[in-house]
DNA sequence: CTACGAGCTGCCATCGATGTGAGGTCCCGA
DNA sequence: TCGGGACCTCACATCGATGGCAGCTCGTAG
């Protein structure tokens, strides 16, 4: 199929399929006027991908990833889906964190010494 | 005192403090040479921007949010802070969400009938 | 007088997925 | 044959706080 059909198909722009294929994410093929061309494997690898991206994965680990996942190596990816899993919560523990420090602001800005003319 | 005193003082980096003023945050003086003067209050300021930049406000917003805590503006204060609250909430239930998807990668990944070469 | 340190402005880089637009090729239907 | 739609590449913009460099001025210690 081509681009169209697969943006179609999967809910990824067209500009999207595009950049995985610039990250290393997506292969394909090109038709002689140079137009790439998927075959139906593509859609599942698109949704995988996707999947990553919701996943809060970057391009550059789901490049890391796919090729594990391909080669059945659950060791390997378990490793590098558990860094990312750290990191993620280490990014909702800042979050956490931040939302502390945004009550402790509040706080402040309540105080009930101050007043308010409007 | 002059713009490295502050930083000093502060734990701001001098670029960091020149941002500030650029987006309004905080305002100077100048010598007769053109340098940066503060009043001792902009002490007190700095550490209020970090504070807001610490609880994930954005410049923009925190320089919103200085003029009404001058005036002492709780309900606009307040307004402006509940809103920046909720999307705090948001950012940390997408993450969150985040973190679901990535489990169901790693059991994707770790699906034991999947098998492992290295 | 000289050299150095502190300040100044202005600009580029970062990070990352995606939007957007220009300018070109190609294929198909009318 | 013409028009339009789908596709191509290339490239810039986004968002935001901060780092860092270049080239300059100025004041002061030696």
């Amino acid at each position: 199929m081509r681009i169209g059909e697969l943006a179609a198909r999967t809910g990824a722009s067209v500009r999207s399929l595009r950049y995985y294929e610039e990250q290393g994410l997506l292969s394909a093929e090109r038709d002689p006027a140079g137009r790439r061309r998927y075959a139906e494997a593509a859609v599942a690898r698109v949704a995988l991908i996707r999947r990553g991206f919701s996943a809060s994965l970057s391009s550059r680990v789901i490049a890391d990833l796919l090729p594990l996942l391909e080669a059945e190596c659950v060791p390997r990816s378990r490793a590098l889906l558990d860094v990312e899993r750290e990191r993620l919560e280490a990014q909702i523990a800042a979050m956490t964190q931040a939302r502390v420090r945004l009550d402790e602001v509040i706080a402040i800005a309540t105080d009930p010494t101050w007043k308010c003319d409007a």
